[in-house]
Formats: C-alpha cells, structure tokens, sequence
DNA sequence: TAAAATTACGAAAACGATTTAGTAAGGAGA
DNA sequence: TCTCCTTACTAAATCGTTTTCGTAATTTTA
C-alpha cells in the first residue's frame, strides 16, 4: 500500500506538506498542492484509515442496532427499508455502517457501549429493539452521539412517524366509509404504542364514536398468530366489529387468514386495516389500507441528524423529529351504510 | 479511555508486558499475567481497533457486498435471511460486518476494492449483486479474501444452494402428483439460472417428459410483473401448462394474483411452484410448494470459509461448497389424474 | 532600508498497540 | 566456581497519519 511517505519521496516534500494538501489545509502553495494530489492519484493512493483514526479519533463508521429481541431486525420489512436508507445517506457523507453486536450468545460478550468505544464508532442509530433494556440503557447514557428511531429518550435526538396523525386519518377514513363499529388490536407496550392508542380514543371521541372496551385488545408487533387470535376474539363478540386495526401490516396478514378461513370475505364481511405500508401489503390480495411511514425519510434524517451531531455538537439540539407518512388506501376496507 | 500504558502503569511493569499478557503470549510469568488481566478488566479496559490495526493490518472487520443494481439487497427477502446467518456466525468469532459501499451517485466513489482496502476489510462476501461488472471483477482479482454465494469464480471460494436438486426434487414431486403439463418461468440469466434450467431439461428427460420450447421462458427475479406477464403468455397458449415454475416465491406471487384475476383457481385450475421458501410463502393464501434454501447454514458457512481463509489460509482449498435445501409442500400444487 | 508580517514548508511528537532484540536473575551442569 | 540455559521481563522501533511549532524566504509596512 502506497503512503503518505511514498509520495512526499516521489514530490521531494515533507510528509506533513502531503498530508496537509490532501487535507486542503490553507497553508500549502497552490503548485504543490495539485502536484502532490496528482502524484497521490496517479500512485493509487488511500489513506489508512486506523492511522486517521488513532490520532483523530473519528472512524467514519457508524453502529447500527437494529434487531429485536426475537428475530433479527433484518427480516422486518419496514426497519430494512428505514436501514437501507440510513445507509444510502450516510454513506453519501462518507460514512460506513457497522452492526452492533446483538449476539448474547457469546461468554465475554460486550456490551453496546463497550462495542461501540471498542469499534469506535463515531455514532450509533437505535431501532427496532427492546428499548428497556439495561443495555440500551447505559450506551443513551454514555458519551457516543445517538439517535434514535421510535421511541424518545430525552436526552437523545429521536426519529419517529407522525403516529397520532397518522391513526387519527386511518379512522376518520374508516369513519367515512361508514363504519361505526371499530376495534383495534395494538402492539405490545411502548412508546409508539401508547401515541397510537391514545390518538385512536381521541379520535374517536372527535367523530363521536363509542369504543367497547373488548373492542381494544393488546397483540404483538408483527406477529401473524397473535393477531389471528384476537381477531378470532373479536369475530365472536356477540356485537363484533366490522372492521379491525392492526398493529402493522404483517400482522395484518394474519387476521386476514384466520377471517378467511372463517369463511368470510374480505372487505365485504370483514374490513381491516395494517400499519407501516410495507411494500408486499400492495401486491398481495386483499391489497391492505395501511398507513404508509415513510421509510425513506426516516432513515435519511437519522443519519441526518447523526451526522450533524458528530460533525456540528454545538449547533444541534436535542430534538423530537416527527416525519410525516400518508394514508394508502388498499381494497381491504368496505363502504358501507 | 485506558490504554495499556494505564494498566502498565499501575500494575508497575512495562507496556509490553501488559501487551503480552492481555494477548496470553508465553514469556510472562503467571502471577504477572493473572494480575495484568484483573487490572485491566478493573479498570475497564478495551484495546484500540484502530491501533493494533495499524499494527497488525488486522480489523476484524468483514466487508459485504449485497446489494443489487435496482434495489437495496436488504429488501431482498432471502438474502437477508442469509446475511443475518453470516452476521451472527461472524460475531461469534469476533468479526464485525460492515456494508461495502454501493452508492453510485457520488463522485469520487471508490471502487469495491477500493473501498475494501480504505477500510481495511479483513475479507468480504459477495452475494446478492450482478456479479458481471467490472468492479466485481477487480474485486474478485484482488488480493483480499473473498467468498461469494450463490455465484462461483474458479479462483475464489463460493457457496451455493443445491440448485440442480431442488429443480429435480421440485419436478419429480409435481410429477408424482400426476401433472404432465409442467411449465418454467426461469430468471435473468445467471450461473444459478443455467443451472436451475439445464438440471430441469435433464429431470424431465429422465422422467419421459416432453418440455415444449414454448413451456420455458425466461423472467426476472423477483419481478413479480414480468412473472405475471409471463404467467398470461402461458396460460393463453393454446395447450396450456397445468403447473407453472416461478424464478422465486416472490415473482410465484406475481403469478397468483394474474391467475386469480383470470377467475381461476390455485391449485384447482393452476398449480404453482416457488423457489426459497421466504418465510412469507408459508404464511399467505396459497400456502406455495417450494424449494426452501437453507439460508441458516449458507450464511453460517460463507462466514466460516471466508474466516478459514482470513486466518489459515494455508490450508484452505478453493472449492464450491453446495448446501442442501430441502422441499416444502405447501398447497399450490393440485393432485390429479 | 529596517522591521514586521505573511507564506510555504519541514522536523518531530503523538496516537496505542505489537514485536524484535535484547538483558538480568536464577538454576543446572561440569 | 564458571558457563550455559531458561525464565520473565523491558526498551525501543514501528505502523501511517495529524498537528504543533519552528524557520527560512518573501512581501508588506513604516
């Protein structure tokens, strides 16, 4: 590998002049400056990156931890699209992505924090995991810039989706294909939960809706078999519903199966609607009436903001950023009345 | 953060002592290794990446290149499952994994190999992307290690699903189930393509079955408009096919909803046949028979060949290492005769 | 014209680890 | 007692940058 050495020998300067005219620093004569960065491109030049970082302590790397307790993050259909993302805008800026290590299988394990500082990471994203861990807890309290996704910690810049509104246009929308009777199977506790139920009753209550309250069941995010089963629950209400909120639209998925085989149709019998807008929800019968976050978005100021706050600290603040989404509406949804 | 300079410090000896004994070399004596080890842990120690990297040319870190030309490759449901294997048996061995860089839109991008040496991987994995460029080509005639899945290059170390057998397995079961009339929509073409085609002539060849020409087009992976285009041009031939082979289970969905809208039945009226076995295809109406590809084990084995490589590369040979799959028989394909 | 300021460059230290080539102390063998 | 091994440790070089502090040469100012 040709170094900084190599082309101060070949440009008869010092070392220090290469590496300030490749940094165009200011006190490097014009001549020499171009001199030096032709011979570095025409040798093939990189600098080694360790070598920056030991002395400068910036990696241009940054940690992603994104998997959930369960599974891997990857395989969520909505945080791959907000990581992918991420990934295009940070890597526009220069910076590469490297996963935390979620492994707890390993005896000597870091943790998150100790990952991070071991690796250098120059900021960390958080989503898509159990943001009540010990863990999480000890990397928002240490001193690595963080953003986070979904969820706010109130020292930390957050990322999230417009979740009240967003439940607020899903009912009014439902609302005005004529249905009266609603129910709404959410996710597990969590922040993003609690907007999303507390936005459906104040919704309701704004249009002047009764909500049962068999009508509001817990399920769990993105889990097919949960949500078969509450919707199982609700059908066989002696006053079931006419149509179900899910807690996204996977899960979605698995209330529109148990419904079929039920033997009723979708939206004629039953009406659902899914959450997130994941691309396969489009292209797949019944095509679903979700409300689509905008991944692109998401992911794009997370690395935004991440980056801004490692390259500029003093001139950012700790900030909520809602990302607006839109409603999308499928055929999953009957008009009625 | 504490160096080994700290710990040597307080434990009275020299930085290179501490070195050694954190690294368990032989010529430190016991007590001294034992007392070094507790210090170091006390006082929260964890060795500088970039430091012994400049050193050692060692980062323990392993570059992935995983991307295909029109989308992320993270929204590619099957890779990712193979990427999450790699990931977890990576860090299990102490490797980090970072994303090689696939933005084209910057100038002044670097190449794959580029990028790889800037950031110093200690090998990287190729999946998942057009492997017919030129920069995969420099990357694949580099001097890193390299492995790649799903594709082989005669000098480099590739891993592969079983692809010939899983055709073979998938046409003896149809044919079991008395269908005659078996039609193939194959992907762009590929390695992988070639040999999914050619083991489908020879199976259908040693089952006396006649393929007319017309019975096999050619479709893009997971496309699921051009399978459905596809999927009209067959089914309006004159003779048509009573089961119809899709290049994915993605593009097999593309498929259902076309013969759905035609007002015919899955698998009463058309049988279909996907390949992968994402997890999705079990869970959605029809329940697809396909080939499920053991994504666990090609992600646990590319990490493990490409370590191999990494650490004992004396006694690696460059081979393909195939990985059997296994079929899955859902409900799409009808039984008749 | 002398003093001051500016410009363009270089020497050398530093970042934190690994590694080579020692060396002192102690024990074994003659 | 003297030599020769071990054993257990250290000094110092090194990896490739960045950065601070000089300094010589040139230009500007008084």
């Amino acid at each position: 590998m040709v170094s900084l050495k190599d082309i101060a020998q070949k440009c008869g300067v010092s070392v220090a002049t290469v590496s300030k005219a490749l940094n165009d620093q200011s006190d490097i004569g014009q001549e020499t400056k171009i001199k030096i960065k032709e011979v570095a491109k025409e040798m093939g030049y990189l600098p080694n990156l360790s070598a920056r970082a030991l002395k400068t302590n910036r990696t241009y790397n940054l940690g992603v931890l994104f998997s959930d307790e369960s599974r891997s993050g990857l395989t969520h259909d909505y945080f791959v699209r907000v990581l992918e993302s991420f990934k295009v805008t940070a890597e526009k800026r220069g910076y590469d992505i490297t996963f935390l290590n979620c492994n707890n299988e390993r005896k000597n394990r870091m943790s998150f924090l100790e990952h991070s500082k071991y690796r250098g990471f120059d900021g960390v994203v958080i989503a898509c995991i159990d943001f009540y861990t010990k863990e999480v807890e000890e990397l928002i309290q240490g001193d690595i810039p963080v953003v986070t996704i979904d969820h706010v910690f109130n020292n930390r810049v957050a990322i999230m989706s417009d979740n009240a509104r967003g439940i607020e246009e899903l009912l009014s929308y439902v609302y005005q294909q004529g249905h009266r009777k609603i129910a709404f199977i959410h996710g597990a506790a969590s922040a993003v939960t609690q907007i999303r139920v507390s936005s459906f009753y104040r919704a309701a209550e704004k249009l002047g809706l009764e909500i049962p309250e068999e009508y509001v069941k817990e399920g769990i995010y993105r889990d097919m078999q949960a949500a078969g089963q509450r919707t199982k629950e609700l059908l066989s209400l002696k006053n079931p519903p006419t149509c179900i909120f899910y807690p996204d639209d996977y899960s979605c998925f698995g209330g529109v199966n148990v419904i079929k085989e039920m033997g009723l149709g979708i939206p004629q019998d039953v009406s659902v609607v899914g959450f997130d807008g994941i691309p396969i929800a489009r292209q797949i019968e019944p095509q679903l009436t979700t409300f689509s976050q905008d991944t692109f978005s998401l992911g794009k100021q997370a690395a935004e903001q991440l980056i801004r706050l490692i390259e500029k600290p003093k001139t950012t603040s700790i900030q909520q950023i809602i990302v607006p989404g839109s409603l999308f509406e499928g055929k999953s949804v009957e008009k009625i009345g």
